[in-house]
DNA sequence: ATACATTACGGAACACTGTTCCGTTTGTCA
DNA sequence: TGACAAACGGAACAGTGTTCCGTAATGTAT
């Protein structure tokens, strides 16, 4: 044990007392800032309430995705791991997966402007979404496996798609008091279920006249 | 029938012809722009390519809203009128409204980037966000109503609420080929369905041990 | 046809982003 | 204490949407 720091990391240099304080003022300035004007807040304004300059937050975190994925990693690897702790305590898969959804949607609509970002096609958010995507992607497909084993769900969605469609209704929740994310998020999840009715009926076995 | 124009609008001016012709020239400019690299193409592109200055854009189009509105204007219309229409052609208001709802998707998904500005907030957008939310909800809502009366869905949903989630759906739908938001938005409906089991199950009844 | 008032135009300028760059300051270690 | 690498601050850059105003085009009255 002659390492302190983490044992594998290829981490060379311990960075300077000043370096690290002000990354920490970061992240929690960060986040307060985050709660309260929501993750497009300006830079510079995080920089300000910081006390440091624009640069020092871009040495810190080149790109503000970065800054993003810094403040809510712990709460992303809170809801991955709750994945397969959920499904092995449910004895339907189908419930445990929305169980699941819920956590993360409770993560995300609280997040004012999170899921507005977690899409895919802006260069400076991607590694925001790749993040989001590469954590929980496996996470629930474990459970659209098992579900799809138990013959609850239909056996013809992804889970990348799923989750791309439970963060797009994520958007706009909290900026809009008749728009309730979490009851259109269990509506497309009650939509997995298997024996229903495709929303689209063949006109010649529904026309009238 | 002394007056050739709009019977009762106050339209005193009858506008010069360059200002019509260069309103008109935006329009055309901004619809193909518009498919090539979307909605949020900037507004000094769109002039140059139109061959006028910044200023005559704001001019006919007090913001970028209201070029989108305008530039769409038409198809939306054509998605509401078509709303009468297929409910009195279906027995089942349910399938009537799978239907509209596949009508309002193909619209949305292939504007590149007209979801993503449909939601309310952006004080620049909400011309555009209530345009659509005014004409199209009140159409949706005789959906719901009639499916509900026919007992054919769920009680508890709003037709505001539920043309949002359809909006947020078709978010990025186009830039990324593994997202198909007609397939979710189809789960979505589905979830519509009565005595479809809500995706939340209390534990109590489900866990296992 | 010409003069003229009005209407509309063009594009510089403003305010606001995210991001980069570099001269200056600070912490660390000998 | 001195030297030097590391880190800092904030001016500067590039790209938005939007506003402003001097200039040009247009329609009309003469």
């Amino acid at each position: 044990m002659t390492d302190l720091n983490a044992p594998s990391a290829p981490r060379i240099p311990p960075k300077r007392a000043d370096a690290q304080r002000n990354k920490q003022m970061l992240l929690d300035v960060a986040a307060a800032l985050f709660v309260t004007s929501g993750v497009e807040v300006p830079v510079r304004e995080i920089a300000a309430r910081a006390g440091v300059g624009t640069g020092t937050i871009y040495r810190h975190f080149p790109t503000r995705a970065e800054l993003i994925i810094a403040v809510y990693r712990h709460q992303v690897e809170t809801c991955a791991e709750a994945g397969p702790v959920l499904l092995a305590r449910y004895v339907s898969p189908y419930a445990a997966l929305g169980e699941w959804i819920q956590l993360f949607v409770d993560f995300l609509a609280t997040k004012h402007g999170l899921a507005d970002v977690m899409q895919p096609g802006d260069p400076s958010f991607d590694a925001l979404h790749r993040y989001l995507i590469d954590r929980l992607v496996p996470v629930c497909m474990a459970f659209l496996d098992a579900a799809v084993e138990a013959d609850e769900i239909r056996p013809d969605i992804q889970a990348y798609e799923l989750m791309r469609g439970v963060g797009n209704l994520c958007i706009g929740a909290g900026n809009d008091a008749h728009y309730d994310a979490r009851r259109l998020v269990a509506l497309l999840i009650a939509g997995l279920r298997r024996a229903q009715a495709d929303a689209r009926v063949d006109p010649g076995d529904e026309l009238s006249g």
